[in-house]
DNA sequence: GTCTATACACGGATAGAC
DNA sequence: GTCTATCCGTGTATAGAC
């Protein structure tokens, strides 16, 4: 077994169980499997996380980065519908991209709320979330010289809502027409709580 | 051990599982924990259950039992915004009460996912999800005496994503002023898609 | 500081005695 | 029809080699 850095060991290992979530599931990705994935040995796991949970949270955090860098552009231009509208096929897009990382995260928020060593991931998460939808609402609102009719944090939730109801139901039947109509018909909605102003 | 019969047996061991992952979560329903907790042998699960995938299947069905038993009523009544408000409201209170069946349903949905054993438990669940939802959309246009101006299909899956995602979000967070507040913006918003005539 | 080897308790599953 | 004993895989831990 190759001598490698204990950071470098942590970050094959995490990668590893990305990987093998991906391919096979959650359930799928015990200790063993993830070690025989990264080429690494059972005690080197455990030199470098004193649990599985360990590497759960460190898998979560680096799920997550991955998500908001390839969430990085929001799209002012045009409406605000147009805006909605093509910031959804953004995130659309992400999505389709690699179904994976949603897949994981869900499973992830699935699991954390129920086991107490990871207590708080799952809100992390979703905080995250809600601050994400907030400032794209608020870039759009000032790209477009609008202002919203409702508070903006219930806006956010909408938003959370719509996009994860959207991409769990697409995971069941990846039927991607239906999502992308789902989330055209929420834009327009949402453009309707829009009125002129700052 | 006491002789029961196999049915009662399945009875019992499906609604332990039951019990067992609304107090301690998905993971924790090993067949172990559930036997205790049904009071039943190692062996008496597997006389009854040629797996543990096959108890799930078997929950699976149960929970989506009483999950369409506990939405019987679609309240139709005054304006359309109203019987959509109250409809939603009406689904909100089954969640409220039983959260745990919430929860087991999403954990069973993600697992099913992914276990080749499950394929189409997670479609049929959906496909039962959309096909209620458009009773419902019929049940209000017909009763309010208006048409939609979106295919049927289509809004039943918007109700769907939003009541999915709410409910994911308040998994996480138990804000239920913001579920709520989520539910009665989006039954307005949907409302706006109506027009009078059938 | 990193890895090899080994051990233990608990998980699902099964064969076979009663 | 029910239970005992057992198998193998998984998470975790540790002693000690290099």
């Amino acid at each position: 077994m190759a001598r490698v850095s204990a950071q470098e060991r942590r970050r094959q290992l995490v990668d590893a169980a990305f990987r093998v979530m991906g391919r096979e599931g959650f359930a799928a990705a015990t200790t063993r499997r993830v070690c025989a994935e990264a080429g690494a040995s059972l005690a080197a796991f455990h030199y470098c996380f004193a649990s599985k949970q360990e590497l759960l949270v460190e898998l979560t955090a680096q799920t997550m980065a991955g998500l908001v860098a390839a969430r990085a552009g929001v799209h002012v231009g045009g409406s605000v519908t147009e805006s909605l509208r093509s910031t959804l096929r953004g995130y659309w897009e992400t999505v389709e991209q690699d179904p994976n990382r949603e897949s994981v995260l869900m499973a992830l928020t699935q699991h954390a709320l129920r086991e107490p060593a990871l207590a708080g991931i799952a809100e992390q998460q979703y905080a995250a979330y809600h601050r994400t939808a907030r400032e794209t609402l608020e870039e759009i609102a000032a790209g477009c010289e609008v202002r919203w009719t409702l508070p903006v944090a219930q806006l956010a939730r909408m938003l959370v809502v719509v996009t994860d109801g959207v991409t769990l139901a697409w995971l069941v039947d990846r039927d991607s027409d239906a999502a992308l109509a789902a989330l055209n018909a929420f834009a327009d909605q949402l453009a309707g709580l829009a009125v002129a102003g700052s």
